[in-house]
DNA sequence: GTGAAAGCGCTAACAC
DNA sequence: GTGTTAGCGCTTTCAC
């Protein structure tokens, strides 16, 4: 294989402009100190003969690489690319990270890095190493994780958190789940339900307090109770399935149930038509997240809308503002979620 | 911001082991001629060290990026990761590539390219002098885009062009459409259908052409008539609406309907429920590409399984082979598609 | 405001 | 088998 090397370099650029090669590096990286005139010449090169510059070279001198490492949880996206459910995270991400990121001339990488493994440090390592992004953008559960941000930290490399409260380091986002486990309550009560049950997500996952937080405030606001209307999941289709059938099988059982992902709301879903329900002249659910299937599902679920796109876009433009020696700016950057509302909720039956 | 310097470069790990840093270079890229006690050696600061090589540095002197660089469609892919079908291409892709480069030390880089455009030379010229990959992977519609194929060519990067039959250069992949066709058309007919309608793909595309070609040839060997049973599509749910109008509105309406995606399908499903007709009962539906909706739909759809995750990694692989200096495969590799029965088909109401 | 020189971390080519 | 030399394309540093 032929020996790649770039067609067009700086240097074909500076000869054709008859200007030296800092001259055109000052142009390529729009620093001030060019004279507009010098400035028009060295350009007209540029577009005449094409030049851009490579990648490689500008982050083996420079400073910068272009680049910004978006992390995800290795086991738990490659389980779901294969389960096939439609679940659109890393797309979504894509969508928001990529596109802002182009605006910005940089790149996004995707990384995909074990949280329960020994190697985290090791393997992170690696990455940063090879690639020296520029920054990282950390999804949970790796926003929490203290190795990788202890690591980032000493790299010096600008991060996010998404999903996150993260109050020492880092840039940390939350995507509203709070405030979504509020309202979406609010909105069952506003219908008129009593006993409204709650599916919970993971421990490993912050924001799975947020979410629950969000429901036990509204009930307590309503004066209503909570007491063993709390039903443990782990965002898996199993652990709704079991939460949902306690839930379901309580003396006083809920008319309504919030699930803290659409995969137990589905499953929420099942049970309650196993059981004979009609969701939701019977039972009410309002479902997390927002990925495809709750759209998809019959009835279609109404949802918090997690905004992946939008947060990653925010993330990797407040990372390149870092990087461009701007403040990293204080506190919680909140994007607020939104709410679908679509068929699966309805007054309780009794209303 | 600081300047990121590599903490631990070649030259500390030839110091630490005594030799040149030729001799650890050759260690890393696991060259031959090399002592194994000398590499033992080398391998030991390494490891001590915690040294992983600069893929820029790499980059710079060597004849490789390691990094892939996957193509596709971005108005498409936008389109589909805002409207949130649950379409994972992408994901699949990525599932794919990722895996299959990471086995080989390898990135894979996304990159959207738009095809209806005069400045896809641009465009892409822009990428690979930015980034310079050892390999480029093709995806529908750009795999047969002459002008992205000879640039490709020019470039002298080794490339992989998924679904197209691509007599002339590059690494053409094809995901078994074809017999994929004829399979399912041939499975609809062995419960009895005879009147088997089918919605074609937009022309585009070539493997429109092969699913329909499959189709053809089932009914053909079958000694069924297709007049009128073939409707034009372009993927489109909406297509997809017009071309079941069509074909439904028949005076001899067919029992089963091969739509050439699911969103079609999903269409064709809804102008059947519209007309009061029950599926599989009244209709048999077959799809192709197996997204998430297909299994979400209600019934879930029988539906032709593409191979996206195995062709990219077989992609991946192919590239990495050519770039080590391999004979690139003659002629065309076929990923045999899978189908996955689920509940949409049934013998027509009248058998 | 512009240019010249040095060097980033690594590999290719060649010497020994 | 191993070391030495040169240089990839760019930015930094420092002259002017």
């Amino acid at each position: 294989m032929a020996r790649i090397r770039q067609a067009v370099t700086i240097k074909h650029v500076a000869a054709d402009a008859g200007v030296s090669l800092q001259t055109v590096s000052r142009v390529i990286n729009k620093e001030p100190n060019v004279r507009p005139q010098m400035q028009e010449r060295v350009q007209a090169s540029i577009d005449k003969l094409g030049y851009v510059p490579s990648l490689a070279a500008q982050r083996m001198s420079g400073s910068r690489s272009y680049l910004i490492l978006a992390l995800n949880d290795r086991e738990r996206t490659i389980a779901e690319w294969r389960a096939r459910q439609g679940s659109d995270w890393v797309d979504q991400m894509l969508l928001g990270g990529m596109l802002k990121c182009a605006e910005f001339g940089y790149r996004m990488m995707f990384e995909l890095v074990d949280t329960h493994n020994d190697h985290v440090e090791r393997e992170l390592t690696a990455a940063i190493t090879a690639l020296q992004p520029d920054g990282v953008i950390l999804t949970p559960p790796h926003s929490d994780n203290m190795l990788i941000v202890n690591l980032l930290e000493k790299h010096n490399i600008p991060f996010a958190r998404i999903g996150s409260a993260g109050s020492n380091a880092g840039i940390a986002l939350t995507m509203g789940d709070e405030k979504a486990g509020e309202d979406s309550t609010r909105h069952l009560i506003e219908l008129g339900h009593k006993r409204i049950g709650f599916i919970s997500g993971p421990g490993e996952y912050v924001l799975s307090g947020w979410r629950q937080s969000g429901w036990e405030r509204a009930m307590q606001d309503a004066g209503l109770p909570t007491d063993g209307l709390l039903a443990a999941g782990d965002f898996s289709f199993e652990s709704g399935l079991a939460a949902t059938e306690k839930l379901l099988g309580l003396q006083d059982r809920p008319t309504a149930i919030v699930a803290s992902n659409d995969h137990m709301a589905m499953a929420c879903l099942q049970v309650a038509k196993g059981l004979g329900l009609t969701v939701p002249d019977d039972l009410s659910i309002i479902s997390f997240d927002n990925t495809p299937i709750a759209a998809l599902a019959d009835p279609p679920l109404s949802a918090v809308d997690q905004p992946v796109a939008e947060t990653t876009s925010q993330a990797v433009e407040l990372i390149i503002s870092a990087k461009n020696g701007n403040a990293v700016p204080e506190g919680l950057i909140n994007v607020p979620a939104g709410f679908v509302d679509r068929a699966s909720t309805a007054p309780p039956p009794s209303a």
